[in-house]
RNA sequence: GCGGGUGUAGCUCAAUUGGUAGAGCGUCAGCCUUCCAAGCUGAAUGUCGAGGGUUCGAACCCCUUCACCCGCUCCA
């Protein structure tokens, strides 16, 4: 089923439920940022143990027959600066950057350069540095614009970058006609910077991860060397990464401070295409056996001109994608599978001057691994949970939360159906049974049909319900949250019924 | 970053268009209740997003700012 239903509707239940609040809410809010509230901590916690559980602890089975094997890390949130230096994240995206707000151009502003008359008056033509075609236009319009045949020494070329601020209102576009619609040179750098020490200095500063995966490459040595994994193996990690979007969008979807769980998966380079495609297929399935319906995802290959630079050498990147609320009919990315070649291991070598690469004894080969990266989003990832869950229905509370079983928040409640003739007295001792292995709550307050309202809200996929029947056969009934129905069962099969169920 | 919209109780919204805020639902308490937000009674909750201005007086008008939504842009 598509996700058709206004996005507010779900922002609006989360806060209504406790699945997420507007982070600093007190103080107005913060852009970017989002806080868990108890269940949506449970979600996420869900998400991310069954992660750890079936790609760590219990890995995929590989195409000879055997399981995977995969090993945990985590990884300081602050590294060495040079890190980033060495994983492209620094020089590649810390340009001073200039946009057009008429061809919603984009350009780089030590790129670009401006003509016009040296007395300081007058409009300015931006072209593109090294570009003929460019500079000729700009020629030609400002000679047409001073009213003379050709351009003099009284005319001259600057850069951008020297211009004031003023200036920037009487600079033409390089495709533009109009003065003005160059915006002054920002700074697009997404990390963020933070300082380490209490002094402080521009020689503390250190970043913020922008992405978990360099924590994993900073230590392949490590593990290699102290637990005893052969290549092909992988490497995982949960965490927080920050990038500093410039536009913050759509719930937790883009958010300035976000969770990834991350493999990097080192192998030998010619049987790189095979793992890709292995981990396109794995990852998929994962996300289906999860309750994401197929007609709410699918796969992307990206475009060669969307590669990321670490992607460039390999062979390529599968996006899988998600129908979100917000995205519909189109999808937005939940997690990207990219062939990374072995650029980040080749440059942490280089760079560090340290030996990063992997001896294979059989073979007698030494060798730089490739890496395929199935990299998913937690934080996208609970989102898509929720988005895929929220169900408008014509029971009275209006919406129910069809959450999986094994990622739901609470996986059970104990209803006493009245809260007298000594059915609360049983009820209680049910869950208090059930406590001991599994999120259950207890709940006598109101009607019952008001707290299995709430349950439905909070996506509680089982109500087990003392009634009168109770006291003379020990019989309770369970009722199904999808479909409303009862069946009855022992009481002193619950606990069995409840693994059943979750175990599924 | 640009353009448009919104902001009032936990949620959804109202306030006769300048006279210092209400409803429904939810929540809580009590009664009642033998299966789906039932019924009865009662209660708590808002510096009307924030700051400034105009005015005798502002939720309402003006300015600034913040947050969220939509469309562009961006998304290593």
């Amino acid at each position: 089923m598509s996700n058709t239903y206004p996005m507010e509707d779900l922002v609006s239940l989360c806060k209504r439920r406790g699945f997420i609040f507007p982070a600093s809410e007190l103080y107005g809010g913060i852009n970017g940022f989002w806080d868990y509230g108890p269940l949506g901590t449970e979600l996420k916690n869900n998400l991310r143990d069954a992660w750890w559980h079936d790609m760590v602890h219990c890995p995929p089975i590989g195409p000879d027959g055997d399981p995977l094997s995969i090993v945990g890390i985590d990884s300081s949130i602050i590294q060495n600066p040079k890190v980033w230096e060495a994983s492209g994240h620094v020089g590649g995206f810390n340009d001073p950057m200039v946009d057009c707000r008429e061809t919603k151009s984009r350009y780089r502003a030590d790129h670009l350069f401006v003509i016009g008359n040296a007395s300081g008056e007058g409009q300015l033509y931006a072209f593109v540095e090294d570009d003929e075609e460019s500079y000729e236009r700009a020629s030609k319009l400002l000679a047409k614009y001073e009213k003379v045949d050709a351009l003099d020494e009284s005319y001259v070329t600057t850069s951008l970058i020297q211009l004031q601020p003023d200036d920037f209102a009487r600079v033409v576009g390089p495709d533009t006609k109009e003065a003005g619609t160059l915006t002054e040179p920002r700074q697009f750098s997404l990390m963020f910077d933070t300082t380490v020490g209490a002094t402080g200095g521009d020689d503390n500063k250190a970043y913020l991860r922008p992405e978990t995966a360099q924590g994993i490459f900073l230590n392949f040595m490590n593990v290699v060397d102290t637990s005893r994994v052969k290549v092909p193996f992988g490497i995982a990690q949960v965490g927080k990464a920050f990038r500093n979007e410039v536009t913050p969008r759509n719930f937790i979807f883009r958010s300035r401070e976000f969770e990834q769980m991350e493999i990097e998966w080192f192998c030998h380079e010619e049987d790189a295409p095979k793992w890709y495609e292995f981990w396109c297929d794995v990852r998929k399935e994962w996300w289906q056996s999860l309750g994401l319906t197929t007609g709410n995802l699918q796969m992307r290959q990206h475009d060669s001109d969307e590669l990321a630079h670490y992607a460039k050498e390999g062979c390529g990147t599968f996006d899988i994608e998600y129908q979100f609320p917000f995205t519909a009919p189109g999808f937005g990315e939940l997690e990207g599978v990219a062939h990374r070649g072995n650029y980040d291991l080749s440059r942490h070598g280089e760079f560090s001057g340290k030996k990063v690469n992997y001896f294979d004894q059989e073979k007698n080969e030494r060798f730089v691994p490739h890496v395929i990266e199935p990299s998913a989003g937690l934080s996208r990832g609970t989102l898509a949970l929720l988005s895929e869950a929220y169900t408008p229905d014509d029971r009275p509370s209006k919406v129910f939360m069809k959450f999986n079983p094994r990622i739901a928040p609470i996986k059970a409640a104990v209803f006493p159906l009245v809260n007298k003739n000594g059915m609360p007295e049983v009820a209680k001792n049910l869950y208090d049974d059930l406590r001991t292995k599994h999120v259950v709550q207890y709940d006598v307050k109101q009607s019952i049909g008001k707290r299995y309202a709430r349950m439905d809200e909070a996506g509680t996929p089982f109500c087990f319900v003392i009634d009168g029947d109770t006291l003379d056969d020990n019989t309770i009934t369970v009722r199904d949250r999808d479909t409303a129905s009862q069946e009855r069962i022992n009481i002193d099969q619950a606990a069995a019924y409840l693994d059943e169920k979750l175990s599924t």
